[in-house]
DNA sequence: CGCCAGGACGCCC
DNA sequence: GGGCGTCATGGC
C-alpha cells in the first residue's frame, strides 16, 4: 500500500482491494454505497468515526476529508492494509479451487471490525438474507442517532422493546449478549486473546451464538484468521471441492481463504 | 403463494 | 452424540 495526501484526502494505491468486494460481501453490514455513476463511493463507519471511500476507474482510493494521523491510527488498520494479500493468494494458488476463487475475487480484504458491533450482527444474521440483516442494523443504529448502540444501552432494553427492529426470535439473543457483555460476564478483549478453543467456548455461552455466529465473530471482529465459518454456501463448497478436507497448508489463514470461496461459489450460482 | 436465508435451540432417540 | 422440527420476518 502506498498513499500521498492531497488537501483533506488520503489518496491510496493498493492493488489488493476493491471496495465492492470488500465492502458488500457479507462480513460487514452498515457499509452503503452513495454513488456509483460518477466513481465507487461508500460511506460507513468503524466505532464512531465515520468514513466516506472511493474507488476510482484508475483504481486509485480516496479516504475523503481524513488527516494522514486518522489514516494510518484507523482506517489503514481496518482495511488491513500491513498484510500482503498478493503474498496470501499465492500461497493459495497452490489448490485449483482456491486459485479459481483468488482470480475471481481478489480484491476482497478482510476488515478489522469491532467485536461488539461483530457479534451483535453476526447474531442478527442466523437463518437471515443479508437485505434484511442489513435492514435491522439499520433501524437499530437510526434508534441510536446513527451510532451502533454500546452493550450497556442495548442490555436497558427487552425484546419487547427491541419489537421495532423486526428481528424475531433473535431479539432474546440480543438481549443475553448485551446483558453478558455490559455484565462483564463476557470480557470480549479477554476473548480476542484466548487460544481459539477457549475463545469459542466463551462466545457460545452466549445464547443464540452457535459454532456459526462464534466463528465468524472470531474471524470479523477479532483478527482470528485461522477461524473458518461454515455457512450454507461453505458447506456446499467443502462437500463439492474438499471431501477430504480443507488444505493444511492454507490452514492459518483459512478464514482469509474463506472470504474468496464464499464469494466464488455465491456467485457461480447466478 | 412457497421457498429460502452467512443457524441455534430444544427435544427426541 | 446425531437427527429433526421450530423459531420471526420478509426477500425473491
Amino acid at each position: 500500500m502506498k498513499y500521498s495526501v492531497k488537501g483533506n484526502d488520503i489518496i491510496v494505491s493498493e492493488p489488493d482491494l476493491d471496495l465492492d468486494e470488500t465492502l458488500d460481501c457479507g462480513q460487514a453490514f452498515r457499509w452503503k454505497k452513495i454513488d456509483s455513476v460518477h466513481q465507487c463511493t461508500y460511506s460507513g463507519c468503524f466505532l464512531n468515526d465515520r468514513l466516506t471511500v472511493s474507488q476510482t476507474r484508475k483504481g486509485e482510493f480516496i479516504f475523503h476529508d481524513t488527516s494522514e494521523q486518522d489514516f494510518l491510527s484507523k482506517w489503514s488498520e481496518y482495511f488491513d492494509f500491513s498484510t500482503d494479500y498478493s503474498a496470501l493468494k499465492k500461497l493459495f494458488s497452490d489448490d485449483d479451487t482456491l486459485k479459481k476463487a483468488c482470480a475471481f475475487a481478489g480484491g476482497i480484504r478482510l476488515l478489522k471490525q469491532d467485536s461488539w458491533e461483530c457479534l451483535v450482527s453476526f447474531i442478527i444474521s442466523q437463518n437471515n438474507n443479508i437485505p434484511r440483516i442489513k435492514g435491522i442494523i439499520d433501524r437499530l443504529c437510526e434508534h441510536y442517532d446513527g451510532k451502533f448502540p454500546t452493550a450497556a444501552q442495548l442490555a436497558a432494553e427487552t425484546p419487547d422493546s427491541l419489537a421495532y427492529l423486526r428481528s424475531g426470535f433473535r431479539a432474546k439473543y440480543i438481549c443475553d449478549a448485551a446483558e453478558r457483555v455490559a455484565s462483564g460476564k463476557t470480557d470480549l478483549s479477554a476473548v480476542a486473546k484466548a487460544p481459539i478453543d477457549e475463545a469459542r467456548k466463551a462466545l457460545m455461552e452466549i445464547k443464540g451464538v452457535g459454532p456459526k455466529v462464534a466463528e465468524c465473530v472470531l474471524l470479523f471482529g477479532m483478527y482470528r484468521t485461522e477461524a473458518f465459518p461454515k455457512d450454507v454456501w461453505i458447506k456446499r463448497v467443502l462437500a463439492e471441492y474438499y471431501p477430504a478436507g480443507f488444505p493444511e497448508f492454507a490452514a492459518e489463514n483459512a478464514g482469509i481463504a474463506q472470504q474468496y470461496l464464499f464469494h466464488y461459489i455465491r456467485n457461480l450460482e447466478k
